[in-house]
DNA sequence: ACAAACTAGTTTGGTACCAAATAATCTGAC
DNA sequence: GTCAGATTATTTGGTACCAAACTAGTTTGT
């Protein structure tokens, strides 16, 4: 036996499956976890050296940038929600954009604890310029894969990201 | 029309959809690469916050562990390629699970630049002991899912790794 | 034999990221 | 009207992470 099929990651699933053989252990949820994880961090790197790299933009930078091009203005605390990231995270993050002349900072005058963050112009001339770029560095991405694929796919991560939530919930 | 679906979302991917309308951009592969990003997030996030707390581990942590226990004690630059992190990362990650009493660092006299990583008791104890429950968390982040979607998740990751793979060999 | 080219690991300088503590402001109960 | 508690953003202290420069050791070509 032992077949090989010349794909290293399918091999070395295969070799860690030998390896625990008997322990009682879920390896498909194993190596489907793993994977999410490599994918998202090959992804991440990718962009950061390829499309971003001229705009000094990180991967966060960029969805920040984003949310507010689709949804516009907003408060710290909802862009961190938008973004996925903690407030803290947040507020340096938006301090680099501000460095970079790409978003602002608006004080409340109703409640002066909040502050607003938009785009400047630069910054959503940018934003329009660089996404449908990032959109074709997306595609190729996911080369190989249908329609139905795609779609399937963001369908299963769906799921898991609605797990993980249920798990904070208790 | 306007259907809601209780999915918030899949409610703030069909609000985007309609923002971009008509900027022939591909939603599908925006959608899925977001969702790989996020799940990846989420599911850290609630590892290192979870399972992985007690033990002060974090992602990369548990990663090393688990590649020493599994294949044996290796050299720095092949453990960074197995836990997909560059050799710098790596040096400082070994660095804090020594210092934890995890792993051991081996001279090798043939060749005397390069350094050998290895499980030490503890370190071995501590992984044997936690894999499983680590597994268990990665069950529950699976739940819903049937062994076919776990699988097709698995496969579909491992076709955007493979292209990530390709891109960066140009 | 020995300089040039190469290789393995570490160091450096920088951002991103989090949780928890803090500062500033607002609200409601009295 | 005031003050205790809630709420918003920022600061703090720490790890993780990368690319590029560096150090020490090894190989190769002549």
């Amino acid at each position: 036996m032992n077949k090989r099929d010349n794909d290293p990651l399918l091999d070395a699933e295969q070799d860690v499956r030998t390896r625990l053989a008997g322990m009682s252990l879920d390896m498909e949820a194993s190596n489907a976890v793993n994977n999410i994880y490599r994918a998202a961090a090959a992804v991440r790197r990718r962009a950061e050296g390829g499309v971003l790299a001229p705009h000094n933009l990180s991967w966060g930078g960029l969805t920040i940038l984003w949310v507010l091009w689709i949804w516009g203005e907003q408060s710290t605390a909802r862009l961190a929600d938008e973004c996925d990231l903690s407030k803290g995270t947040l507020t340096g993050m938006v301090g680099t954009l501000e460095s970079q002349g790409l978003v602002v900072r608006r004080k409340l005058d109703s409640d002066r604890r909040r502050v607003l963050v938009d785009l400047t112009d630069d910054g959503s001339k940018l934003i329009a310029d660089l996404f449908p770029r990032f959109n074709a560095f997306e595609a190729e991405v996911l080369d190989g894969l249908t329609v139905a694929e795609r779609i399937e796919l963001a369908r299963l991560l769906r799921m898991v990201i609605r797990n993980t939530e249920k798990m904070a919930e208790r």
